[in-house]
Order: structure tokens, then C-alpha cells, then sequence
DNA sequence: GCCAACGTTGGC
DNA sequence: GCCAACGTTGGC
């Protein structure tokens, strides 16, 4: 799962901290979608100053090794309850639609490539809000990013479920970003109908052959192609 | 509840 | 640095 912990999300304050700036300048760029921790990040040890290092890190799989931007996403939630270190994980998007300024904090992400995708994200982006462990998997709405990474606080916090002994403030290790509710599909999309699409395209070319959702299965936060969006949206149009 | 996929950890 | 054991994800 990939379950945000978005419980008790204090999104809202979002405009409150600006922990974002100084947390975007020195340590975001040199990440790419590596599975791994950085460099930097294995190699940091307390009390070093080191925020020099950009190592030219290579990771990126993909052919040019640039970094393609991305500008949709996928983000996978658990809309129903289950207990985890006992706290309750649930957070569907009517959950978020609830929300103070239907608005919420994407906590509890602990998946380097995950994580990366998120600080990959920009405000204003949009993803979808996938709901995942339950009876019916598939997407839900659509959700906006409304702020950019940012430290997860939940990695330092010992009650929560999330939390990690490893990272330090100094250094934090987990980001998250804070995500609007925009709308609801105008259908539900279940994961059985985009799985047949796929499995259809990939066969006979189409925008959804290499959809992330299927080739890297236990990712929670993904990168959609433009293409890919706007099919998946073509898709609400159709009777199911 | 089962279990396949796959990421992480730690011994060597 | 390899790789087996282990833990987690998440569909079914």
C-alpha cells in the first residue's frame, strides 16, 4: 500500500512553514527516480555539512538519461480501513474531500522512487487519486498539487505508524507534498478496465501499453505520460 | 486469507 | 558486493 497516512493530515497548514525553500534548493536537485537513497544520503553522517555533494549520480534508467519532466500522476491510497501499528490507514478521496480545504499532506510515503517522483512534482500538477487494497481498485477523481515536497513530519514522529529512527531533522529523509481535492471521476475507473487496456495496447500499440501501473507494480506514486492521462480521461465518457 | 512481486536488510 | 531471508504491497 502506499498508503499516505493522511489521517490527521494538518495540510492545512500549508502556507504556514517554509521548510520547502531550503529543502528544495540544496538537496532536491540531484535526485532522480533511483530506487536507491542517494548517494548523498548513504554517505551522510551526522554533523557533516555537507550540502556540496551533487554527485553526478547517474540513476536515471530511462534511455537519455535526462530527465524527462513529467506533469500527471498517479497517487494510490487505501480508501478502506486497516490497521497498521494501530492506526487506522484509511484515507480514500472521500476522506480528502472532507478535508479542511479538501486539502491534506500525502505523508507516510517510505519508497525512495517514490518519494522521488513526488519531489519531481510541481503545484498546480495533476494526478489521479487511486484507490488500492480494497474491494474495488481503480481511480477514483482527480486530485491538484497545491504544494511542493516538503519534510514528512510523520518520520519523526514515534506514535506514528510511518516513523523512521534513521532520519534526522537535520537531514530528513521522507518528503511529502500537499494535495487538493479538484473532482470526482466522472465514473469510477476500475483497475480490471485500465488492465484490459493495457493488456490490449500492449499488443497493439496504444497510449496505455506501458502504463506505470502495470510494469512497476508496487509503486505508490507514479508518473503518467500526457497521453496516458488524457486516455484514462477519455475513459470516463464511456458507459462501462 | 493467499500469495506473487519485489524492495530492504544483513551476514559473509 | 552478493544473495538469502525477510517484510511489504496489493490484487484476487
Amino acid at each position: 500500500m502506499s498508503r499516505p497516512g493522511k489521517k490527521r493530515s494538518r495540510a492545512t497548514l500549508a502556507d504556514k512553514e517554509r521548510p520547502a525553500a531550503k529543502f528544495a534548493k540544496s538537496k532536491i536537485q540531484e535526485e532522480e527516480e533511483s530506487m536507491m537513497p542517494t548517494a548523498k544520503e548513504r554517505n551522510s553522517k551526522p554533523g557533516q555539512s555537507g550540502t556540496g555533494k551533487v554527485t553526478k549520480k547517474e540513476a536515471c534508467p530511462s534511455a537519455q538519461g535526462s530527465k524527462q519532466a513529467y506533469s500527471h500522476w498517479l497517487m494510490k491510497s487505501e480508501p478502506e480501513s486497516r490497521f497498521e501499528k494501530g492506526v487506522d490507514v484509511k484515507f480514500g478521496i472521500e476522506d480528502l474531500k472532507a478535508q479542511p480545504n479538501q486539502t491534506a499532506c500525502w505523508d507516510g510515503v517510505r519508497n525512495y522512487q517514490a518519494r522521488n517522483f513526488m519531489r519531481d512534482m510541481k503545484v498546480g500538477q495533476e494526478a489521479f487519486f487511486y484507490h488500492s487494497n480494497c474491494k474495488e481498485p481503480g481511480i477514483a477523481g482527480i486530485i491538484k498539487i497545491v504544494k511542493e515536497a516538503y519534510p514528512d513530519h510523520t518520520q519523526f514522529d514515534k506514535k506514528d505508524p510511518h516513523y523512521d529512527s534513521s532520519s534526522t531533522k537535520e537531514n530528513p529523509k521522507w518528503s511529502m507534498v500537499d494535495v487538493q481535492f479538484v473532482r470526482l471521476t466522472k465514473r469510477f475507473i476500475p483497475l480490471s478496465e485500465l488492465k484490459a487496456h493495457h493488456q490490449a495496447q500492449r499488443a497493439s500499440g496504444g497510449p496505455l501499453k506501458d502504463m506505470t501501473l502495470f510494469t512497476r507494480q508496487r509503486l505508490s506514486i507514479q508518473p503518467l505520460t500526457d497521453e496516458e492521462f488524457e486516455f484514462v480521461l477519455s475513459l470516463e465518457e464511456k458507459q462501462s
